[in-house]
DNA sequence: CCTCACCCTGTAAGATTTTACAGCTACCTG
DNA sequence: CAGGTAGCTGTAAAATCTTACAGGGTGAGG
C-alpha cells in the first residue's frame, strides 16, 4: 500500500540480482507491495523476426497462462497491442469495457476475470535492443476499487518496469540476448548503414574511399558475426538489435 | 518540491497538449514542482539512418546548447551514451567525475557546470516506433545536495517522460513522423518480414504461395509507401519503423 | 617474435534483384 | 457504375549481390 517506501530498495536489489528466482521474488514483493494481488511479466527477444524468443516471469494462475498460450490470445489481448505501439501504461478498464471493443476482446476479457485478473494494469517497455517487454500488475478488485491503487502505483511500476527489464537483460545475457552482444568494428558498421540507406557496393566503396571488394568483405564479415547470410538480413538484424543507428550531425 | 501532487495532473494535461508551446510550459511545470532549475527534452527521428531528424524542447541556457551543438558533445556527452542503450534514468552523479572517466568527459560535465548544470539526472526514451529520445532534468545544487531531489523525482518523472514523448509524437505527426504512420497492408508485411528474415524473392513465393512476380510486385509496392527504392531500404526502414514484428507463433 | 584483430584488395562465375514493359480479378464505396 | 484499394501474374535485359578462389598490410600485446 505504500509503493514509495520500497521502490527504492527493491530497484536497489534488482541492480543486484543474479537470477530469475530473486527477480521473481523481488516482482512478488512489488506486487504486494503496491497493492496488487498478481504480476506477470513477459519479454520478446528479436532472435528471429519470424520466430522470437519469449521470456515470461510469472505470477499469474498457470492455468490461465496455458489458455492465453493456446488460444493465442496474445494476438487478441488489447494490452499487448497498446504495449506494442506505445510508452504509456494502460489501465485494463480503459480497453476491455469499453462499448466499441469487439466481442472477441470483451470474451476475453471475461476470462481472464475467472481467473481473479478483475482489473490491472499493463506498462510496455522498449529497449533499445529490440526487445519489447510488458509488465502487468492485476487485481482481485473490481476497476473502480482498484482505480486508487493502479494511479498511486504508476510511477513507482513506470521505474520498476525499467529496472526490471535490465535486471532480466543481465541474467538471461548469456542465453537468448548472445546476439546482442555481438561486436561490429567500425567498417562494418559504416558499410552496414549505407548498406540500410540503400546505397550499392560502388556507391558505399567510393563514400568509404575504398574498393568494392573491401566492402563486401565487410559486409560479409558483420553477416557472419550475426549469423546470417545474406546482406538484407544482416542489415534487418543490425538495425534490430540497435548496433546501427546515427548519432552526430 | 511535491512531485507527487502535481505528477498526475500534469499527465492530464500532456494527453491533452496540441502544441509545442504548452509541452514546453507542462515540461517548465513539472520541473519546478520536482525541485530542478532547468530541463531539457531531445529526441532523435529515425527519418534516415545516416541523417536523422532531432526535436528540442528546451529549457537550458541558449549559449550551452550552442556550444553543444557546435562543439559536438553528443558524442561525448555520457548521459547520452548512457540513455542510448538503456532504459534507466541516470544521476550525473555517476558519470562525471568518477575516477575512471577520461578527460574529455570531465571537461565536458565542468564546462556545463559554468552554465548552472551542476548536478541532474537523465531518463531514456525508446518508443516501438524508433525514436529515441531523453528528458534531463537539471539542478544548479551540487549533486550532494540534489540527491533527495533526484532520488524522490525519479519515480514521477520516469512515468512523466512517456507521457511527454507520447504528446511529442501527436504534436509532430503531421511533420517529421509521417513515415510512421505509412501503411503497409498485410502482404506488404509478410513479403517484407520474409525478406527481413533472408528469404530470396522465390523462397518467399513458396511461403506465401504465390508467384515470384507477385513478391517482387508487393515489396515494390512497400518500397514506394517507405519512399525509399531497395529493397534492402525498405527493409531496413520498415524494422527501424517497428512496422514488422513479430508476435504470435 | 608470434598471434590476433582489424583493415584492405583482386578475379570470376552464378544467383538474385531491379526495372520496364503489360494485363488480370475481386471487393467495397460513393 | 465509376473509382479506389488490394491482390495477383508474365517476360526480359541490366544491375547488383553472393560465393569461392587467393593475397596483402598495420598495430597492440603476450
Amino acid at each position: 500500500m505504500t509503493p514509495g517506501k520500497n521502490c527504492h530498495e527493491l530497484v536497489d536489489l534488482l541492480i543486484k540480482a543474479k537470477t530469475v528466482e530473486e527477480i521473481h521474488s523481488l516482482c512478488a514483493d512489488f506486487c504486494e507491495y503496491s497493492g496488487f494481488d498478481r504480476f506477470l511479466y513477459g519479454a520478446r527477444i528479436p532472435t528471429s523476426f519470424v520466430k522470437p524468443y519469449f521470456i515470461f516471469i510469472s505470477g499469474y494462475p498457470n492455468e490461465w497462462r496455458t489458455r492465453y498460450t493456446v488460444k493465442g490470445y496474445m494476438a487478441v489481448d488489447p494490452t499487448v497491442s497498446h504495449c506494442a505501439t506505445h510508452l504509456t501504461p494502460i489501465s485494463w478498464d480503459q480497453v476491455g469495457p469499453q462499448e466499441n471493443s469487439d466481442e472477441q476482446i470483451r470474451m476475453f476479457m471475461g476470462e481472464a476475470r475467472e481467473f481473479g485478473l478483475n482489473s490491472g494494469v499493463s506498462f510496455p517497455i522498449h529497449s533499445a535492443q529490440g526487445e519489447f517487454a510488458m509488465l502487468n500488475l492485476a487485481s482481485t478488485k473490481s476497476h473502480a476499487q482498484a482505480k486508487p491503487t493502479i494511479q498511486e502505483a504508476l510511477p513507482y511500476a513506470s521505474l520498476f518496469s525499467a529496472y526490471l527489464h535490465e535486471a532480466v537483460r543481465r541474467v538471461f545475457e548469456h542465453q537468448v540476448l548472445s546476439l546482442s552482444r555481438v561486436h561490429l568494428t567500425d567498417r562494418e558498421k559504416q558499410c552496414l548503414l549505407w548498406s540500410a540507406e540503400g546505397k550499392t557496393t560502388w556507391e558505399t566503396s567510393h563514400i568509404l574511399g575504398v574498393s568494392e571488394r573491401t566492402v563486401v568483405f565487410h559486409l560479409q564479415n558483420a553477416a557472419g558475426k550475426l549469423k546470417v547470410v545474406k546482406r538484407q538480413q544482416a542489415v534487418a538484424r543490425a538495425v534490430s538489435l540497435g548496433l546501427i543507428s546515427p548519432q552526430l550531425e
